[in-house]
DNA sequence: GTGAAAGTTGAACCGTGTTTCAACTTGCGA
DNA sequence: TCGCAAGTTGAAACACGGTTCAACTTTCAC
């Protein structure tokens, strides 16, 4: 399959619409990336009870009955949202792992390019965390499937004895919530609420795992 | 002040009611004592959108407009609920602190009960962490109070030497976060979502902990 | 160029749930 | 016992915003 990174995004945004509603032409295309668009501005600024359809249609400059030729509901759309995005998050923060020197690195790396992406997208960080409470599956799969990631990562880390052995595939199961936890909270307050230097806390916080998990 | 075990309840329930509405009578304090625990069953159940001030007002066997007797609105309510609980998180997890060997153990102990409470009160997690889109400010005062302490106690162990002197305040500050979000991430995957031993989920947790802070 | 499929429009419908309020009941202090 | 302040009641007013739909416009394959 040639030109795979034009490619890329379309499909996502066309499969973002409900089932039975992709559309058929550009011009629907482009009307339903205009709905995405808005409507992450509009739940990232007011959340998602207080926006509205309506609010969301003109911020894209469509008329009111037109959201419902692409979503079936406000729930709907929301749920489309979250998935992007989880999937943007991953591909954020996936590749730098590419360039670290072991796994604890890696890590490092990744909780620095996680909270640059959190100062810089700070509604996309709301909109996954209110899905706890409008749409709790996709929540519960945006980090369960985060922490296997991680866990995967710590086990295989482990393999190439750069973790202590004497940490069982539970504990790192746990450990891999843990450091995902921290790594949520961290971007909570030092990025979406402060603007801090993403590069000391990462190292912080790195300096305790790499003593944690050796020896 | 004698007699403050009993004491307790009575002056915040009383004081949880909006500016203003504060009951007078005894039968009152009864009342508003009804609608907190019939909210806090509710919006524990079904969330905050979902809640209806007449499921509430059922559930209290109360009338409707016996709400607006002590409270200017529903978030007014939820409020005053996170409030409540969030003092209760507090009374709960703070006590075992005394019980500790060392600083690091006290940690320890008190993710330990966190996960104990966590998983009687699946409700109260839920209420708090739903804050931080019903009431923003809460949530907020919640968790930095929460971090604030647990930082304190870090860098209390550190003049105690029972914690690397090389982690200055600053680094201390980023990983009481850290921890916080560890322990919430916890509690949610393996408190509330599930029903994991507590003990081992603290002890690995723990490991890491203590290595990470030592030398 | 034509016609059918796809897409667009927004007024009106509709359900829900918050909030108000005036009449009523209870309980306490004198 | 009386009277008034405190508390209770629930029907109705009210606001709000999601959803429908039938008429209209655009696009595109042939």
């Amino acid at each position: 399959m040639g030109g795979k990174l034009e490619e890329e995004a379309l499909p996502r945004a066309a499969s973002a619409a409900s089932d039975g509603k992709a559309p058929r032409t550009a011009r629907g295309e482009r009307t339903l990336r205009k709905i995405l668009d808005a409507a992450r501005e509009e739940f990232g600024e007011r959340g998602f009870a207080e926006s509205s359809i309506v609010g969301i249609t003109q911020r894209a400059g469509v008329a009111l009955g037109t959201f419902y030729t692409y979503f079936d509901s406000k729930e709907a759309l929301f749920q489309a949202l979250v998935r992007d995005m989880s999937a943007q998050v991953r591909d954020t923060v996936g590749p730098v792992l590419g360039h670290a020197a072991d796994a604890l690195d890696g890590e490092r790396l990744a909780l620095e390019a996680f909270l640059r992406f959190a100062h810089e997208h700070r509604d996309i960080y709301r909109i996954i965390d209110e899905s706890e409470f409008v749409e709790p599956s996709v929540y519960r799969e945006h980090y369960e499937t985060t922490a296997t990631r991680i866990a995967a990562r710590l086990k295989f880390a482990r393999e190439k004895g750069e973790i202590d052995v004497s940490y069982n595939d539970k504990d790192l199961d746990v450990l891999a919530w843990a450091m995902m936890g921290a790594n949520v909270f961290l971007g909570l307050r030092f990025a979406v609420w402060d603007d801090a230097d993403e590069v000391h806390v990462a190292n912080a916080m790195s300096r305790v795992w790499r003593r944690g998990f050796n020896q």
